[in-house]
DNA sequence: GTCTATAGATTGATAGAC
DNA sequence: GTCTATCAATCTATAGAC
């Protein structure tokens, strides 16, 4: 015994697998309707050993929203950091969200149905957990860059904060059907949409004299 | 004339009463989730009698997707027309597409799962055309806002409108869990937040001199 | 139109061999 | 850990009486 050369991840293929297939099952058609089996054949593996492995159908659930709030929270810890100006520390964070979001589709696909509620809140506080932390964070940014003067110090910063989150989640969600539209130039560029945004917010949309 | 005191919809109570409960749980826990005996139950009629007047779960599922679109198109046939200045019908049209969402959060949250491509893409068409007539209309109404010089020329119409599009639909599906931030003030106020969106877009969020 | 009864398929989960 | 075989429950949908 003393179990010599074992890994401590003991590199558990098949419930990688498992994870890996539920994932993108439970994404594509929602909780309900993905079963068991389904799951199974599309990881290479018997039905019942997704049982053994995962327990029941809701802690495997459970355990595929984990895997995603966890990478998910990994990759902004130091998103709008720095010493640039205001302005490039926000196209900074809001661009790094998005790539963000875009990098695990299935993901964020997830977390909007969590968002939707349409589980019995299992998955749904960690969702909103993701989403708070975020926000804050992005509210701070806001509220430093007013007290530098860089941004106009009248505004609400959670307002400023909700119509940056938004636009990401926005693009995500809507811009595929959108696309389709003559009107829409962005759909396919998410740095030029995450550039578009912040040139916007910062300049106001309002004519005005070119004063200044 | 004619047609006197008649319906032509003759008050069918079984098939609005179905229809109602079948537009609450399928909101509440999604399409697959659903069960023909739990919505017969909470319609008070019996599971054949769903059959009977609906065929399949999938055309009554189509028919509450028909409804709520139907019933949200006739709201925003005249919002962001009039005379007034641009600032003043672009705070119209978006609070009064807000107010439209939230007045039925069922049928908001039944289309947002259309958008998610829960289902096999039966009212996804329909949805997508409501979210691109809405977003057309407002690209319109902007684009006459520079022309009349009073937007912004330089700006994309099409990006002015998705930061306002998305700010509303942002509202509706997190706001409620953003609620709970102590840096929100404006989750219980939906018109205090159009404007507060409204001011934010014409002002810009840069710090300028108090030029102009 | 509304119901009861039922068919036939599928589900989540378990038992037990290997 | 992995499998086959199986259970009991539930599902969509239909048949047929009233």
């Amino acid at each position: 015994m003393i179990k010599a050369t074992v890994n401590h991840q003991p590199c558990n293929c098949a419930t990688e697998a498992i994870l890996a297939a539920a994932e993108e099952l439970f994404a594509q058609q929602g909780f309900a309707a993905v079963s068991i089996r389904e799951i199974a054949l599309s990881a290479g593996v018997s039905k019942a050993n997704v049982f053994h492995h995962f327990g029941t159908k809701d802690q495997l659930y459970k355990r595929v929203i984990q895997q995603i709030i966890q990478a998910s929270t990994e990759l902004l810890d130091e998103l709008g950091e720095g010493d640039d100006d205001y302005r490039s520390r926000l196209l900074h964070f809001n661009r790094g969200q998005l790539q963000n979001i875009l990098s695990n589709p299935q993901g964020a696909c997830l977390l909007l149905q969590e968002s939707l509620a349409l589980r019995s809140g299992h998955g749904q506080q960690m969702a909103a957990d993701l989403l708070g932390k975020q926000f804050n964070r992005l509210v701070k940014l806001i509220s430093k860059g007013q007290q530098q003067s860089e941004i106009r110090a009248s505004l609400d910063p959670a307002m400023v904060a909700t119509l940056l989150v938004s636009a990401n989640l926005f693009f995500f969600d809507a811009m595929p059907v959108l696309a389709h539209l003559d009107t829409v130039s962005f759909a396919d560029n998410p740095d030029k949409f995450s550039e578009g945004v912040i040139d916007t917010l910062f300049q106001g949309i309002a004519a005005r004299e070119t004063g200044s």
